[in-house]
DNA sequence: CTGTCGTGCAACCAAGGAGTTGCTGATGCC
DNA sequence: GGCATCAGCAACTCCTTGGTTGCACGACAG
C-alpha cells in the first residue's frame, strides 16, 4: 500500500526510470542480467529494484536462485491521478486525460 | 524546453508538490505569501519555485516588487506521456504472453 | 529622504541517496 | 563433493539537496 510519495520519489532518479522501462519491455527480468545492460554494478541494480517495489512499481518472484521481477504499474495511475488534480484547477482537459488512460 | 527529468526531479519531493498544488490552486501566489502557509522559510519556498521553474511546472511574472507565479501545466503531460509509454510496453507484453499461450 | 517590505544571492550545515567494494549464504551443474 | 553463479547484507565514500542564516538591493509608503 505504497503512496504517491514512494511513486514520485521512485520516478526522480533517470537510472531508476531506465530499470523500470527494462522491466516493462522485457519479461522476467533479474538483477544480474539487467546490471550487465548497465553501466552500474548489480548492487546499484538491486537498490533501485527495491525502491521500485517500494513504491509497488515492481514484484520480485523467486525462481530459484534467482529472482525475476515483473511490472506492476497500478501506482503509475494514482500518480497519474495527483497530476491530473493540480491541473484540474488549472485545465479540466488533464482529468480527461487520465479518464481515458484508465479505460 | 525542460525534459521529463526535470519535472519527475521538481515531482520528487512532498513539500515541492504542496507548493506546486498551492500555486494551481491560487493563481498569482508569490513566495513570501506561500511561505507564511507553510513551516519552512521564504527563502526554502523561492528553491522549490527555482525547481519548478525549472520545470518548466511555474512561470514567473514580475509585479512591481513582487513576484507573483503562475502554473503552465504543459510538462505534467509530458510526465504523464512517459508513464503511459512505459504501460503500453508492458500491455504489449501481456498481449504476446496471451499470443504465445494461445499457441 | 527614511523606513519597511519583498526578492535575490551566497555561504553554510545536516541528511539522504546513488554507487562502490567486500563478504556470506544458497542454489545449480560437473 | 567441488566449483561457479546468483543473490542479499553491511559498511564506506561522494555528491546532491532541502533547509537555514545573513546580507544587499529595488520598490513602495510616510
Amino acid at each position: 500500500m505504497p503512496g504517491v510519495d514512494d511513486v514520485f520519489a521512485a520516478l526522480s532518479d533517470p537510472t531508476r526510470r531506465e530499470v523500470l522501462r527494462s522491466v516493462a519491455q522485457r519479461p522476467e527480468l533479474t538483477a544480474s542480467r539487467l546490471a550487465g545492460e548497465l553501466p552500474i554494478t548489480r548492487q546499484a541494480v538491486a537498490k533501485h529494484l527495491a525502491a521500485l517495489q517500494k513504491a509497488g512499481l515492481v514484484e520480485p518472484r523467486r525462481e530459484g536462485r534467482e529472482t525475476r521481477y515483473t511490472l506492476t504499474p497500478a501506482p503509475l495511475i494514482d500518480a497519474m491521478d495527483w497530476m491530473a488534480e493540480v491541473g484540474a484547477e488549472w485545465d479540466s482537459r488533464l482529468a480527461r486525460l487520465v479518464e481515458r488512460a484508465r479505460g
